[in-house]
DNA sequence: TCACATCCTGCAATCGTTTTCATTGATCTG
DNA sequence: CAGATCAATGAAAACGATTGCAGGATGTGA
């Protein structure tokens, strides 16, 4: 740290002036082209590296981007977290990477921390209120991902669509009774999620959705949902995320309830662990680390030039049929009441 | 960030010298009480954010810390990462976080751009050579986790240890042929887990295992162990890790393979998806959030005061047996060999 | 009351880059 | 060939916080 070389040294060792050599280095092209190469090579021979607290001082630029996340454990901010880090990267960046545990007021204390440091600030599936949000505008630029709030960009999928083209999967096979397993209270998504459901059903007919409640994002969340399902009487649920749609097989698989021939479970994100269990799960793909890398793109784009008023766009989305999701039997199975448990407990259990 | 208030600013409107501002913020004891409490307040009241870009430049210390991760989206590394960030945190540094997408490329050039914007820098399962590792001495702080190197403190579990213990759970069940799907050629991890096997083997009576080759930690890289160890005859196999037990054991499962009653199946680590799926994995837990903390004290440590030779520890590790393994039948089940196929799939299907 | 230690506080230098402005040759123009 | 334009470089002033040093106030003891 002490004993690093800095552009007064490179110069030095060449005669000229610190300032030719940070123009060189800088790529301005306000330099000869010859001395500038003997800037260059003579850098690279003393190994020197630019002090960026210095450099960030003088430009006030710090080249550095933030992303807050509400949990690195759950897959979904996961991949979207490496797309951010990979396109960041790639565009010479560095990204701090904060984790709010799913709490609201320990990200407004992580934004708060961060805001200083970076240049641009990426929340992602923000818990926050809409006022607090609100408070962050005319700072650093700030982009939502998976919310939209006026006056802030923004990259989101189109939540809408998303269940509309998992409702219409599960019409056109033919079920009619469906339920909607809720994700947190306050998720932007979540509303949009159910705006588009009340928009599609109106186009199916004889489908009905109904609302199993709200629940945790997480594979627990998804327990008693299946429960619920099971008791109201429905054939298929679509899930809020893969997470839960994920728990919601693992219960109805422990109550001897086969899925999809009994029961047909879609979910939404298309996390890796989609392909990992078994049924396959039916999900609605989003393009989680394109997700990431375009809203790199956006932020970086407001951070250089005067500030482009960026059209909002959706990312495509697409369902992806696997094995979660099947035909309703024309006769719904009659099911042995008493003998729920007399299902060969045995053979349906070696399974991931 | 033009318009930021400076401790000129604060300084300014009591009347005092920014030294003053300064010190009273820095909570050094050099100021009277009263002024202090007056900056203290004044500061809050401006809305004071202190210019991490020229405290850096001032101090060398720039409240940084960097960790490099072979890959985001493996649950293990997730974990890790949470905890880092979660401890640095709460210590006062903030975090850049690196993907190096198991490239040791990739890695270095992380490195190299990481190490002259941070205090230290952690190196989670580094994938590059022993050489480019020990040519980090000297710098900045470094630490390494699941990796020990000379000159390098580091944040290890015992993987001998490990492997000893998933052995021993075998053996008690009955199991004497027992395959071990390795990790990546020259992790680290995997040269302690096969030493820690020729360690084990002599003290476990008729216990025999067999290395069925080396994998990528993923997924995907259990799929082929599956076959493997079913042609080898094995009734039980070790996997370097959850990921990969659980593609074995989707594997099998598409095979019309029992898990646990045809072949049981250990993991290592302890991912959240082990639980997440039936039957639910055994596996050596390993504290993947408390290795990522423990990584971050000791690298702190080693900032602050004089270079504490601190001695290097083991995290505590404890197997956690659930459904996948089993007693292996006394009688090897014989399974009629022309009638694979003639399982039930379907009642065997319906699972996560 | 004087000398002296004790506390606080201000001054000014410093960290490493960037950047504006000025300077110096050199090239161009008519 | 004189004057103007231009390219390349140097000198120096920022950027905002920290910190060694010095000075002024206060208090203590003789």
């Amino acid at each position: 740290m002490k004993g690093s070389i800095t552009v007064r040294d490179v110069a030095k060792a060449l005669g000229v002036s610190p300032s030719t050599v940070s123009r060189a280095l800088s790529s301005s092209d306000l330099v000869a082209p010859r001395t500038r190469q003997l800037i260059v090579d003579k850098a690279r021979e003393l190994g020197y590296t630019p002090n960026n607290a210095a450099r960030g001082l003088a430009t006030g630029r710090k080249g550095t981007l933030g992303l807050v996340v509400p949990d690195l454990e759950n897959p979904y901010f996961a991949s979207v977290t490496k797309g951010v880090q990979a396109r960041a990267l790639a565009a010479g960046y560095s990204v701090f990477v904060a984790d709010s545990d799913e709490d609201s007021h320990v990200e407004r204390e992580l934004v708060r921390k961060l805001k200083p440091q970076v240049d641009g600030l990426i929340l992602c599936s923000s818990r926050m209120s809409d006022a607090d949000l609100a408070a962050l505008q005319g700072g650093i630029p700030v982009l939502l991902i998976n919310r939209r709030m006026e006056g802030l960009p923004d990259v989101t999928v189109n939540d809408q669509e998303i269940v509309r083209q998992a409702l219409e999967h599960l019409h056109a096979l033919g079920h009619r009774r469906v339920g909607y397993a809720g994700g947190p209270t306050g998720s932007w998504s979540d509303k949009q999620r159910r705006l588009g459901i009340e928009q599609a059903v109106p186009g199916l007919a004889g489908l009905e959705v109904t609302s199993l409640g709200s629940f945790a994002p997480v594979f627990g969340g998804g327990q008693s949902v299946a429960d619920l399902a099971v008791a109201a009487g429905l054939t298929a649920v679509l899930a809020y995320n893969d997470l839960m749609a994920l728990g919601i097989i693992a219960r109805l698989h422990a109550r001897g309830i086969n899925v999809p021939d009994e029961m047909s479970v879609v979910g939404i994100d298309d996390i890796n662990a989609a392909t990992l269990i078994s049924p396959a799960l039916t999900t609605v793909r989003a393009p989680l680390r394109k997700v990431g890398s375009a809203a790199v793109d956006l932020l970086i784009e407001s951070l250089d030039p005067g500030p482009v008023p960026r059209a909002a766009e959706y990312l495509p989305i697409e369902i992806i049929v696997r094995q979660s999701t099947a035909v309703v039997p024309s006769v719904i199975r009659e099911r042995p009441s008493g003998n729920v448990a007399g299902r060969d407990e045995r053979k349906s259990h070696a399974s991931i």
